[in-house]
Parts: C-alpha cells; sequence; structure tokens
DNA sequence: AACTATTCATAAGA
DNA sequence: TTCTTATGAATAGTT
C-alpha cells in the first residue's frame, strides 16, 4: 500500500502569482470562497452586496443581492457621478430615492416585525413562569434597546430624505405654488426641514 | 491558577441572526473578512474588483481597487443601463411622491417617539420600584399593541409607496422612445418593485 | 476535480 | 470596540 504524505496548505505571501495557470486556479478558488463569504454575509446580517471582479483575462464576474444593478444605483445616488448629464442625473437620482426609501421602508418593517415576535415569546415566557422574580429575567431592558435603535433608524432614514430632498431642489428647477394647500403643506412638513 | 476554558469557535447555522448586538459584532468582523479576501485576490491575481455592501442600519461599506467608481462605471458600461427621456413627465410625481412619503415618516417618527417616552417611564418606574413583582404591572402589553399598530402604519405606507411607482411605471412607458431599450426601463424598475 | 495538511477566519467570551 | 482562544473553514500544493 502507498502512503501519500500531502503537504498540505502552505503558507503563501500575498503578492502577485507570476505561473498564469497557477493563477488562473488560485483566482477561480477564491472568487469562489470570496462570493460565498458575501452569500453568507448577506444571510446572516440581511445586508445588500454587490461585488464586480474584472479578471485578468477580462472578464467580468460579478456576485449581487439583490441584485448588482440595484446596489449600484443605490451606491451611484450617495455618490453622485459630476460627468453625467443633468437630465439623467435627475433621473436617476429620484428614482433611486424612491427605490432606496423603499428599501430602507422594508428593513424597517422587519424589524418591527422581529420586536413583535421578540414581543410575544416574552409575552409567553412570562405565562410560562409565573413563579419567578421579574428581576431574574431583565430582559425588558433589551426590548427598550432595540426600541431605541429602531427609532434611531428611522431618524437616519429621515435625515436622508431631508438631504435627497435638498437636492433634488437644487437640481430640478425652482418651485412653484400652484394651489392654496401649499402653505399648509409647507406648515406641516416645517418641523422636518421648512422645506416641505 | 484558573483555567478558562474557552469553547472557541463554534459551528454557525448560516441564516439570519437575530439577537442585534451579535448581528452588529457578525457583521463587522465578516465586513472585514470580506474585505481583506478582496484585497488578497487582487494583490495576488492582479484582478480589479469593487464591493458595495449596505448595511443593516443603512450605511454604506465600500471596497475597490483601483477604485469603486472606476469598477461601477467599467461595469455599467458593460451593462448599459437603460435610460428613458420621458423623466420630465415623471418627476412631477416622483417629487410629490417624496414629499408624500417625507410627511409619513414624520408622523410616524412622531408615534416612535412616543413609544419611546412610555419606554423610558417604563424604565423608571422599574427601577423605582424593585420591590414588586412583575404581575403586578402588565404594562408591557401596551408596549406591545402600540408597536403592532406602529408596524401597520408603516406597512399601509409601504403600500402607498408600491402604488406611487406602479402609477409612475404607467406613466413612464407612453412617451416616444429614442432608444431600442423602453423594455429594459420598465425592467429596471419591475426588478426593485419585486422588493416589496 | 479531489484530497489533506495547514493556515486562516471567526464565534464566544472577557 | 478590541483581545484571546479554541475550533470551524478555506485553501496551497499535490494527485
Amino acid at each position: 500500500m502507498e502512503k501519500k504524505p500531502n503537504m498540505g496548505r502552505q503558507k503563501i505571501k500575498i503578492a502577485k502569482i507570476k505561473k498564469k495557470n497557477h493563477l488562473q486556479v488560485t483566482f477561480s478558488k477564491r472568487r469562489s470562497g470570496l462570493f460565498k463569504k458575501a452569500s453568507e454575509l448577506c444571510t446572516l446580517c440581511g445586508v445588500d452586496i454587490a461585488i464586480i471582479v474584472f479578471s485578468p483575462a477580462g472578464k467580468v464576474f460579478s456576485f449581487g443581492h439583490p441584485d448588482v444593478e440595484c446596489i449600484v444605483d443605490r451606491f451611484s445616488t450617495r455618490n453622485p457621478r459630476p460627468n453625467s448629464n443633468a437630465f439623467q442625473l435627475v433621473e436617476a437620482h429620484q428614482s433611486a430615492s424612491i427605490r432606496e426609501l423603499n428599501l430602507q421602508l422594508t428593513q424597517l418593517l422587519n424589524e418591527l416585525d422581529d420586536e413583535k415576535k421578540r414581543g410575544d415569546s416574552l409575552d409567553f415566557m412570562r405565562k410560562d413562569s409565573q413563579k419567578r422574580f421579574w428581576w431574574e429575567a431583565p430582559i425588558e431592558k433589551l426590548e427598550l434597546i432595540e426600541l431605541e435603535q429602531l427609532r434611531d433608524s428611522m431618524e437616519e432614514l429621515k435625515k436622508k430624505v431631508i438631504n435627497q430632498n435638498n437636492n433634488l431642489l437644487l437640481e430640478i428647477k425652482p418651485p412653484r405654488m400652484t394651489t392654496a394647500s401649499s402653505t399648509t403643506d409647507i406648515h406641516s412638513f416645517g418641523y422636518c426641514n421648512g422645506f416641505f
């Protein structure tokens, strides 16, 4: 019988691989590893990710959750490129803004659902263990913290809305009031920014 | 001498992490791990990479070599993003949509603030009366109900957002097309609609 | 593509 | 957040 003492994984220096076939193999392995990690991050943390890779051969590989284009759009909205024409810019901005608002709203809704589930199980635990004292299970504290985090998220979202609207105002033609109700509108938004 | 038998790394299921602080930690660790892997892939194989991550809190993290915009540009060029010139028609509606979203968001924020206040006073009551048993103050139940109401409000808001987007879809279609991309254009709105 | 010895990444805990 | 540690996972070199 033959023994085959594999030398196993060896430590390598992180430097450009010279041998072409070796490089190709490594690229393949590590690219799939990278995409797997990305997908795990998506699932574990419920985040959205896009990865774009241009291989040395010039091919493109991409990973995206939910979709590369969607992520790229969202990113471009936050980091606007100066070299596109005004119309395109505004249009992209607006649709992406709405989309982004939607996404964040969805995320917040999920958080709320989690909150709800947590509340339910908490309730169950109470009924289930009527013998214990409350200080043995100071879980409510957690609930509070989570609420505060949720609040923070929404406030951040609010800021984004305001910013986006401000940007739009700068780029769109001067606003013009058409109805008498606009005054009331402004008033009701006044708390936000004075603009809406 | 004390021994502290650390349990070390444990196997985990790849599923959404529920505990928020745990999720935050994991996100942080894995994000940096992912970026490190990406950077190694860059160096080893001489490829260009961009990674964009939207955190659960809505923050953006990105990694790019040579830089994100560059990669995204190259990618967008290969996967040309269709552009409707009918934006003027849509513009007013979109601005209105954003304004409406903003208004409702403000209302929800107010509700959340109330929630927060309620939580604070609840917290105070707990500290103040550490002698009582929990079942003497089943106030948490109220908190739950309010949460549910808040959730309902947000879901209604979500529906409105969806409707607005659908209306936009209907109005984008008619105008004359200068490029052959109109079908794809609708699609590009469509895929995001799939999220709600 | 498969196989392992190894290095590397990271879940828990502090 | 950062550090430590024990263990799970990724992968370099080989077949």
